[in-house]
DNA sequence: AATAAATACGACTAAAATTGTCGTATTTAT
DNA sequence: ATAAATACGACAATTTTAGTCGTATTTATT
């Protein structure tokens, strides 16, 4: 538990490499697959969701592949991983309010307490303090 | 992701209510699995795993029951969520060192600050603050 | 002494979430 | 025309989490 999915890890490995290449240079999956031993597909996907929120640029065709579009010093990582997995919360009713619970539960607001460090922790820490 | 389990959840509900308790009195998993709808086997179970870390004290027999033994303003969550999850991280890398990536690997470094700054702030946090 | 109610604990099953694969469509450089 | 790339949904496999069950042990009560 407390951790995050492999959809987050290659797609912050995937945003490293991504960095490291000259303004203008694509990346496709595929490279970016073989070298660090990921599944081609999967990671495939995961750049596709980046695409569509524009952390990054594809580019279709042959030659074509990924390129980084965001200043990532403007994308803090909650929302990144959220874009990944949906809400960050340590436990659903932080989002959800119809939890049966709601009245006996005796640690819904210190839990939340927690959830806000979290969050506020994530949000303090951009793309760019992991990928650069 | 980021989720805190349902045993981690449980256990704190129960916390919670021992500690309303007056000094001396017990409650049962029974009484207490049927206050918050609860499992009451599964609740059983972690509460047992809570007495062999002295968390709490146990006593068998009818009449029996747990009440809390430790000073709660002692305990870390960090210490307590691994007592009923196992080792809180981001990674399992931040463990185990033995990835095959870890020569390719570009992110295990900052994943692992972050890593540190959420066991930090779970350092910092004690169950008191939770429960009480 | 018998009973019943509680903890203790391991084995097992069920459910949910995550991870990975596949097929098909679209775009575009060659 | 072809091949190589992105786009995307459906599906399958795996892993993790959640929950159940059976059995043993302890002990207050009758």
């Amino acid at each position: 538990m407390l951790k995050i999915t492999r959809k987050v890890e290659y797609a912050l490995i995937a945003l490293g490499h991504l960095q490291q290449k000259e303004t203008g240079q694509l990346a496709s999956a595929k490279e970016i697959a073989e070298q660090y031993g990921i599944p081609q597909e999967l990671l495939a996907k995961t750049l596709q969701k980046l695409a569509r929120e524009k952390i990054i640029q594809a580019v279709k065709g042959p030659t074509g592949g990924y390129s980084v579009s965001a200043d990532t010093n403007t994308i803090n990582m909650t929302r990144f991983i959220e874009i990944l997995e949906g809400p960050v919360g340590l436990m659903d009713c932080y989002f959800d309010t119809d939890c049966i619970q709601l009245n006996t539960c005796n640690i819904r607001t210190p839990i939340n307490r927690i959830n806000d460090s979290i969050r506020s922790m994530l949000n303090q820490m951009t793309l760019a303090d992991i990928t650069t």
